[in-house]
DNA sequence: AATTAAATTTAGGCAAACCTAAAAAGTATT
DNA sequence: AATACTTTTTAGGTTTGCCTAAATTTAATT
């Protein structure tokens, strides 16, 4: 039950591009782990050997239930973790994401269970990702670009689709992080841009650039 | 600057031989690292190459400056990692070492020195061991067995050099600690056992085989 | 001092995870 | 359908860290 980090590494990366592909490909997957395609087919073979994907040469691969156990699971301790470096640790969420990357691969289930309940079992972590629970569940809130969301109905944000620098500085100038509940008092529809509404906050102008990279969600 | 798992752990364990005991062997340190004589060898070799400890083959070997820094910078995440799962995280002193011997080889110096700002500059793990500073100075206060402490001079538990199930029993039901403050106020010559005071406690005795294992210190 | 015993090192191998270069399979193009 | 191009896989190497078995060096004993 123990992998190791680079087989880890392999897993995770797989689930991620399966969800946003419908083909993962040897050279795509060789690409986002900065490797080489000769040494993604060496790993595939062993990953079919211990049942966790499903491989026929040339024609493709994908995680079966037990390899998309595991990726659930390290992505689980990769976002409990940067939610704790930025939340305790006082880091910025553009600097925890290698940190995250090697204590994602720390094996005690019990530790980060434990560290799941130290952080009061947060939803999502500081990108705005949600954090699946122990079982493997995500709790999925859907997202609605801030753009869309109807005037005077109250939304938190829940993610940042475009983290730049310049984008951070602005939504910290106006005061909305990950979290912060708003909601929208008027559109103008010369330039589209919108008022918003933050609890105890004069009310805020954003852009349209700007309100289609906020994500929000109900409640 | 950065050492693989495997070779940390080679220069924390030669530092740990090398101060309980004046000379280390190839055997001796074959044996904490559960591994064999010729793999060692090996490792003292590339460890030489990296000029990281002084060797000549048959010769015995010991850690030059650089390998003495090194080993105590993973001591010290070691031990502050081992502080903040049994404070924060709510482990027993007991189980806390396996998960620290991962966390130990974590690369980031950044994020060491915002946990332990964090846990609030700690001066001892949960065992009593110090913990170094950031910069590998060590805040000793030198140790007495309780069974060497003078009659009616308080002092604080610091350590106790034997963690077994038994003593950590023994110890719990007497309410002793790290950190518990005492004092001796009779010896029987009989068996040598003591009676100890502690703060807002009625009297309790302990044997001599127990008092050995109890190191304090001043203040 | 010679022999035996113990400790240490060398020699030769193995598995994991990577690599380059070449071959094979699949896809496109004419 | 044949050729060319792209993608993937195989073949053969490398490094790290470990192993066993055999050789060497040092230490102990007679």
């Amino acid at each position: 039950m123990k992998y190791s980090a680079s087989k880890e590494n392999y897993l995770k990366a797989i689930f991620h591009l399966q969800n946003e592909h419908a083909i993962v490909t040897t050279n795509a997957l060789a690409s986002v782990l900065q490797t080489k395609a000769a040494s993604v087919t060496d790993m595939l073979k062993k990953l079919k050997a211990e049942k966790l994907l499903l491989y026929e040469r040339y024609k493709g691969f994908k995680l079966n239930n037990d390899g998309r156990k595991i990726a659930i699971q390290i992505i689980r301790k990769h976002r409990l973790w940067e939610y704790f470096l930025v939340e305790k640790l006082e880091f910025g969420w553009d600097e925890v994401h290698e940190m995250a990357e090697e204590l994602e691969h720390l094996s005690s289930k019990k530790l980060i269970d434990r560290l799941d309940a130290f952080l009061g079992n947060p939803q999502t972590d500081p990108h705005g990702d949600p954090i699946p629970d122990s079982n493997g569940k995500f709790n999925y809130q859907k997202q609605v670009s801030l753009s869309d969301l109807p005037l005077n109905k109250v939304a938190s944000v829940s993610a940042i689709s475009e983290q730049t620098t310049g984008m951070l500085e602005l939504l910290q100038h106006k005061n909305i992080r990950i979290g912060t509940r708003l909601e929208i008092k008027k559109k103008f529809p010369f330039d589209n841009s919108l008022e918003l509404k933050i609890r105890n906050q004069p009310p805020v102008t954003i852009s349209e650039q700007v309100a289609k990279k906020i994500l929000v969600h109900d409640n």
